[in-house]
DNA sequence: GTTTGCGTTAACAATTTGATAATACACTGA
DNA sequence: TCAGTGTATTATCAAATTGTTAACGCAAAC
């Protein structure tokens, strides 16, 4: 399994991703204008041009945050937000609705579909932006946790960059690093190799399948203890 | 008329912990009509009549969500939010802004002091009962996000997982897994051997019919007890 | 300019998993 | 009872997946 994309990335500090961003809207006009201001906000903004567009793009890109045009040819929005949201990888995603239509009707019906906002056209771009950055905040805020984290006798110092095991310093590569406090930012949960993939390398690299098979066989080497267990055909987990 | 509404099932399901909201307005009808909404969806609400009072309740009740009117006497909405942000007891709260004032300026003035929407007067009370439930529901989601099911002692972890039946840990293999987790999601419903094939194996695998029998096997043996019942000449359905 | 270490890939070994065939078993109705 | 049909069991082999080591390119450090 390889993944096929351009060779752009560099260490994805848990703290500063740049947060990706899909649009779909039949509009040309409203897609440049929306794109224009969240790239000038440092969002990394993808488009589609109708439902069908945006479904295939949202897979593809795996989006921090959708905003779906109600009425589009094809699909239109509140469908695709039922399509996504039905499917494991969008459960969480942020999805946001931009339409014309402000009838009561729709705007109810588009929130109980999921959406976590409602906006309706005309909207200032800047205002746009506004409840984009509010969203994100949010989402942060509820993820974030301390620069150290403690899992048994392991601990994670992001701040300083360091592994202590049983006191011990442990010196690990970044990719290693990251690897680790991933897998153990959830102790018990498996990650699939495409969540590490994509939480460690990102999207936008190009890497192998023994890739993260060697990283992970540094990290059981230099903790001298295995605490990260295989999941045969599915992924990796970090138990004590 | 009856919708399907699956999101609008699930926030109040979520609600069985009774959610607290705060509603600081100066005009009394408004404070009454969004209470009354509030309320029959589920929600306890309190209200606070100016800027003073709402930071007074908020202390004291330490509310889920905080609805500011921008313009009250006293302490006005913003400078509220500002406040109520610094301690930490509110860094995490919900803040919303309901406000007639709609330029610009002052939306985002108020998103970016933190609050988690702007929401322009006169809003129709079901929309406002949407937004909040919208808002509660990317809390809770953001929490739970355990995908454990529970049948009898049987306990099957797709976050990590694992299986556990009477309290020890058995090993599956992913075919064996994912089979065991489809029976088990529907106790007593007989799985056709085709719907098994669909959702375990995928439509674009063809596979012989001995093929499930095997893995059924398997799973018998492993869990040491025929929890799985076959129902000849249509499928499986499991049972405890 | 050389050295060093990281990240990656290639190549092969080791292991696990999954599918099939062959056979045995259970149940049904004539 | 005996075919006839459908399932259970087992062994076996192919395929998929992962583990391990070595080597290479590259960039930063010396």
């Amino acid at each position: 399994m390889i993944h096929v994309k351009p060779y752009f990335c560099e260490a994805k500090n848990s703290m500063s991703i740049l947060k990706k961003i899909l649009i779909a809207d039949d509009e040309p006009d409203i897609l440049e204008i929306i794109q224009f201001n969240l790239q000038a906000e440092g969002y990394q903004v993808i488009t589609a041009k109708n439902g069908d567009e945006a479904i295939e793009a949202a897979k593809k890109n795996q989006p921090d945050l959708i905003i779906l045009d109600i009425m589009m040819p094809g699909k239109n929005g509140i469908e695709v937000c039922n399509i996504l949201r039905i499917q494991p990888a969008f459960k969480d995603t942020l999805i946001v609705f931009l339409s014309a239509l402000s009838d009561e009707q729709t705007e109810i019906r588009g929130l109980e579909t999921g959406a976590d906002d409602y906006l309706t056209k005309p909207i200032s771009p800047k205002i746009l932006v506004s409840k984009v950055n509010a969203l994100f905040r949010r989402l942060n805020k509820d993820k974030d946790e301390t620069e150290i984290v403690t899992v048994g006798e392991l601990v994670i110092d992001r701040e300083k960059y360091m592994i202590k095991f049983k006191g011990n310093d442990i010196v690990l590569a970044r990719k290693e690093f990251e690897l680790l406090a991933l897998l153990a930012s959830k102790p018990g949960k498996v990650f699939l190799r495409n969540e590490i993939l994509n939480q460690v390398w990102g999207t936008e690299v190009i890497v192998g399948d023994r890739t993260i098979d060697v990283h992970i066989r540094k990290i059981r080497q230099k903790l001298n203890l295995d605490c990260i267990t295989t999941v045969k055909g599915v992924g990796y987990k970090f138990e004590l």
